[in-house]
Formats: C-alpha cells, sequence, structure tokens
DNA sequence: TGTACATCAGTGAACGCGCGTTCACTGATGTAC
DNA sequence: TGTACATCAGTGAACGCGCGTTCACTGATGTAC
C-alpha cells in the first residue's frame, strides 16, 4: 500500500492528531506544523482546511463541545426525575474533562477560539443548552422562577466546572484521599452534589 | 537624571511589567524578551533574577497568591460570622479574578508553574488555607465533619473559581443582564452564595 | 580617608530553533463534450 | 467510452520573525586593608 498523493480525509486526520497532541503536549503545544507532522503531511496542508491556527483550535472546540453534550445527554437520559439528571450531568461534565484533559481545557480557553465560527458557536450551545435547560427543568414552579433559575445555573455550572479545572491543575489533591485519584474525585464531587 | 546602569531593583521592575503585559495580553503573551524590553533593560538581563521563563512565572504567581490571600484574609476580617466570613471570601475571590485577570489565569495555568519554589509554594498556602479555614470554620460541628468539611470546602472552592473563570472567559453572559458587566456578575454571585 | 580588587548586575552581538506564511509546482479528481 | 481540461488538495523550498540562550564585555558596588 504505497502512499497516495490525496490523503482520502486529510481534514478529520488532523483533527484526530490535534487531539492527541493537545492532550499529550497541553494547549500551548498545539501548532500548525506540530499537526500535519503528526499525520506525516506537508506542514502547509493544514492552510487548506483551517485557515490558520485558530481556525483549527475551533474546529477542534466544535468536536469537543458536540462530544461534551453527547455525553452529557447519555447521562441525563439514563434517569427519570430532574434532579437525578441534573446530578448526571454534572457527573458527565467532570468525567469528560478528566477522559479529555488537553481537549477540555482547549475548549474553555477563549482566548484561542473564534467563538463566530458556525461549527463551533452551535456546538457551544448545544453544550450549554443542554445544561440549562436541566437546571430548568429541575427548578421550574420555584417562586421569582427567572431569577432563581439563573442563581441555580450558575452555581450548578460553575460548581462542576470549577471542579473539574480545579482537579485537573492538581488544586484539589489536599481534599482527597491518597488512593486511586480519579475515583476519589468523583466522590468527592458525588458528596458535593448531593449535600443539600 | 541619565539613565545609570544599574537599575536598582530590576527584580521588582521586571515583576510589575510581567503583570501589566499578562493583563493585557494574556499568559501566552508573556515573554522574558518581553519584560526586559517593557522596562527598557537588556533582553538578557532576566536571566540574572529568574532562571527561566518558568521561574518569571512562579515568582509572579507569588505575588500574585500573596494578594490574593491579602485580599481574602481583609474581606474577611469585615464579618463577625463564620457563614458571613466566607461569603466576603467568596466575592474578594472573584473581585480580585476580575481586577487582575491574566495574573488570575496565570496563578491558575498549572503548566508554566514550578510549585516546588519556597515563594509560590509559600504563597500559595496562605491562599488556600484561608479558604478552607474560612469553610472549616463555618461548619465546625457538623455530624461526620472531616467528610463534610471537605465536601462543602471542595463546593464552595469550585463554585467561586468556576464562576470567576467563566465568568473571564465570557462563558456566563446568557445568565447576566445587559448593563454593566462587572455589576452584574457580582449581584449574580451574591444570588448564588446566599441561596441556600 | 584612600586605594586595590573581587563581585556581580546589566549589555549587546551572535547563534540556532520552530514557527507561520508565501509561492511555484505537481498529482489526482471530476466534469464537459 | 474516450479525451481535454479545470479544479483543487497536497508538496517542499524559501522567507522573515521572535524567541531563549550563550558569551565576552563593561560599569557599578562593596569590602579588605
Amino acid at each position: 500500500m504505497t502512499k497516495p498523493y490525496h490523503h482520502g480525509d486529510l481534514r478529520a486526520a488532523l483533527l484526530e492528531a490535534a487531539e492527541n497532541i493537545v492532550n499529550r503536549d497541553g494547549v500551548a503545544g498545539l501548532t500548525l506544523r506540530g499537526v500535519a507532522r503528526e499525520v506525516g503531511a506537508s506542514h502547509a496542508s493544514p492552510k487548506n482546511h483551517f485557515d490558520d491556527l485558530t481556525g483549527l483550535v475551533s474546529e477542534l472546540a466544535a468536536v469537543g463541545f458536540n462530544r461534551f453534550a453527547d455525553h452529557m445527554q447519555a447521562a441525563a437520559a439514563e434517569h427519570r426525575a430532574p434532579q437525578d439528571k441534573l446530578n448526571a450531568i454534572g457527573r458527565a461534565y467532570v468525567e469528560f474533562a478528566l477522559a479529555d484533559p488537553g481537549l477540555f481545557q482547549l475548549m474553555f480557553r477563549g482566548e484561542r477560539l473564534d467563538k463566530t465560527r458556525p461549527a463551533l458557536h452551535a456546538a457551544m450551545q448545544r453544550a450549554f443548552g443542554t445544561l440549562t435547560a436541566s437546571v430548568a427543568a429541575a427548578h421550574e414552579g420555584d417562586p421569582d422562577a427567572a431569577r432563581a433559575t439563573r442563581a441555580h445555573a450558575a452555581r450548578a455550572w460553575s460548581m462542576v466546572h470549577g471542579f473539574a479545572i480545579l482537579l485537573l491543575d492538581e488544586r484539589l489533591n489536599p481534599l482527597l484521599d491518597a488512593g486511586t485519584p480519579q475515583a476519589d474525585a468523583l466522590a468527592l464531587l458525588d458528596d458535593m452534589l448531593t449535600m443539600d
């Protein structure tokens, strides 16, 4: 099988390579040349699919947000009660961050993203819509619903996002047992979510 | 006043310049050469004070964490009741992030930090100790105190940290009124902190 | 108080490196006839 | 079914840029005597 001149689906291969790189070397290690190198293509080839690094990063973030939304929706679908669905989404949020830490951080590194790209914009709306709709469902009928729902949404989201970020940065270690870090972290998260 | 050969306190000047740069251009815009340029010194001079970029970033983070701890402690000192102290610390946490966004993000960009540096390690302990001690004080006497306190600490910290990060990345805009963003954000934070 | 000397902060030219970008090109694909 | 041609994905050499780092140096400071 000699290497053909045309790749077939270089765009998809570049995105996959970018994900590998970002999980291995972090967001700062992601370059157009590096991605091309990873798939064995010419260093100028990414230009044909993504204009520049911002384009590549934004398209990768779009892929990430769609997968993120899928993961949260699948988790919610396993429960009936709104509060259970919400907790499941929170767990899914953190699981995603742990499974794909580089990608997760890239998705929330706003400076590198062009949020006006249609694919990214739509994917972000999907992901955040899933979260906020689930919060609203868990609190419908509350008095002063609009304001309370916003506060609940902000709290649920901040809690779970802060937990994920602090965890990835190993800032939560003093609060964790010595054992298997991932399991302990999810146990602590459960305590946190089911606290009140 | 002709420019003297020796600066007087180049180290402090470099740190101050680094803070300006990071707040203006973001963490990725911080370079040894750039910092030297900002103070009008030779590009090789930072080597004398910080070995490399990691050194500079870590020392700047140490300055930041000390200021962060000061700010939180000052806020707590204005209240008597443990829960009020804790809420004040949460507000101070977010205020700090809004006032010095670049510095705040640098402080939590673990990849760039050498946490074994004594100055940084001590400053981090000060800041996080302030937070966790305050949580413990607000919950002493709870049943199953150790576990509950850890969960409370994780929740308070995650909430306030996630809020700050999401806010800086403009992810919370859909939940804010159109008006003055900073005031709205702090109002939303207050709703969130005093919710239950 | 003066002099000699070690120390070291700061200088500026030079280096190699990886990056993004440009450019003329080449090979493959698909469409028109 | 075959042929001509436009299109465009991918190539690889070349460019300029800013970066960190090295190096021999120079100017200022402080200490020993």
